[in-house]
DNA sequence: AATGAATGAGTGTTCATTCAT
DNA sequence: AATGAATGAACACTCATTCAT
């Protein structure tokens, strides 16, 4: 690929996050275009539709949660509650739950579920390790974490610092 | 206003938040109306535009949020934390953070401003008193547990039995 | 339905029939509703898309064609090479070949396929009577009667009195 | 011009002349460069317009043909109703009446239209010459010839052995 | 006063044409 | 001179809003 069709993807998936993230799904393509300071054909060039754009920043965000978590998780001096802990702080933009308010159907993309799926597998195996190493409450089911973290923490604009972070951590640890 | 009229002006209110709180701020204004056995025409003869119509059903939620704290909140046997607490499980549709969701600039609407921040200074109010009462754990603003409720448990669809409810209400709890 | 839309109805079928014939089927949706003295919008109240469109003015003709032909079919006085001959008169616009080229896939519309197939079928078994009587001669198969027709009649634009429809009765006579 | 540039030309008048053939006149641009295994931007470099190019089509179709014949005309042993026949029997691809289908308007482009009127010409001499020599019915327009040919004849995809062109022919025959 | 039809601006998408590489 | 990316206008279709019935 052309070194400037190259950067100008670039510009299209950096502006698509910002403008999704700022506006919600339903954002034009014509602003996300015009936020990456190209025209909307030069967008369909690099992205044959809406969902194929959505589609490609909730892969990009998962996929990059995923190998953070596996790397975290990997070492086995941490306990799986620190690991937990690292991994929500990562989520900063357009995590789990973004994937799913972002595409009403996820089923549709193969790639895109499974990483969703492989992506709550880790939160699970991480939330029942947390539980057996009595770090985590037990009183929550671990499917049921995701959930929480999910609509508490993975959202736009949420920072590591938000109150609400903090709340919803100390709420999950075991007393 | 005619007898029939009136009804149908509750139809549509009663329909509207139905219809917003499933499918979302965007839904159409005819589904609105079909929704509340009515056509187009007659929801436009009550509502002059879509916006109306949303600050119409915003105010009415905050205004019963806030009549409801400020009975709970003048129970004076009650702890202000446990009046906080019937004030979040009170909280079940359209609440505090659908507001800002539905309209993008609260500001524009005088008396739905007004409300927000009166229901705001409530919040802010018992939040204060619970701290006080050691109830409410002390390294959270005031300011900040409404932020915190907002997002967490005036969602659409959130239930008082919801895990994530739960375990900020637990987290917000001083230890 | 109200008088008005009705008749709003009719004067979309009607631009639509004069603008496909005219420009083809790829006319744009816009130019049809402005022939007919309304706007686009109009034009999808009355048919949810462009294939609808197309659908409708395909089955009218179709249908109208269909039943002339049966009602001359009929007659028991006429000869088959009569029969067709007045069927091939009764080829004004948007007949036969027309479906084909206005829709690329009759088949998704049930009612359109069975009327074409119905068509095909009268004319089939008029030319094979035809053959019987004499009149049409024998070396072109029935099947390919069809074919000849719809290229050189039903065209938009043919006329009875077309120099084309003369030579090819002719050409299709018995000598 | 150089002799690649030379091939290319070449490359992209063969595949126009297939690709507008098989999918009619609105065929994309880009599939025209295509399936002449280049990219648009040498295409443009060639026609400087979609009009262009298919004029340049249309041009040389006619060239050929009228070539064609007056070398079949002026053979003085043939009488002119068999001239007039192999002519027909020419008429594979894109000939008269496509150009007609193909551009809106021919009396734009000036050599275009010369070669049309040229080519007219042709068909009328040859017809009254038929007509003359009796082998051509009496009762037909020698103009009328030309567009009962264009219509039936010379259509994309007709075949000397299609059931129209010989019934056509021999509609044409005088008795 | 209700109905539902008409308007017209807005959105997703395509494609002829231009232009940087 | 070829490539393939970018532009921008055009078209199908939707929906908030207006208006004739």
């Amino acid at each position: 690929m052309r070194a400037d069709a190259q950067r100008n993807r670039e510009l299209i998936v950096a502006a698509a996050l910002e403008v999704f993230t700022e506006c919600g799904a339903d954002a034009s393509m014509d602003r996300v275009a015009r936020t990456a300071g190209l025209s909307v054909g030069a967008l369909y060039r690099h992205f044959p539709d809406r969902r194929a754009l959505l589609e490609h920043i909730a892969t990009d965000a998962l996929s990059d949660l995923l190998a953070f978590g596996r790397a975290a998780s990997a070492e086995q001096s941490a306990t799986r509650w620190e690991v937990l802990v690292r991994l929500v702080a990562h989520c900063t933009v357009l995590p789990l739950a973004m994937t799913k308010s972002l595409l009403g159907d996820i089923g549709a993309h193969v790639r895109l579920a499974a990483l969703a799926a492989e992506s709550d597998a880790l939160f699970e195996e991480l939330a029942r390790g947390a539980q057996q190493e009595g770090d985590l409450r037990g009183d929550v089911a671990p499917r049921a974490v995701i959930g929480v973290l999910n609509t508490a923490v993975c959202r736009p604009g949420a920072r590591v610092d938000d109150p609400l972070v903090t709340v919803v951590l100390d709420g999950l640890k075991a007393r």
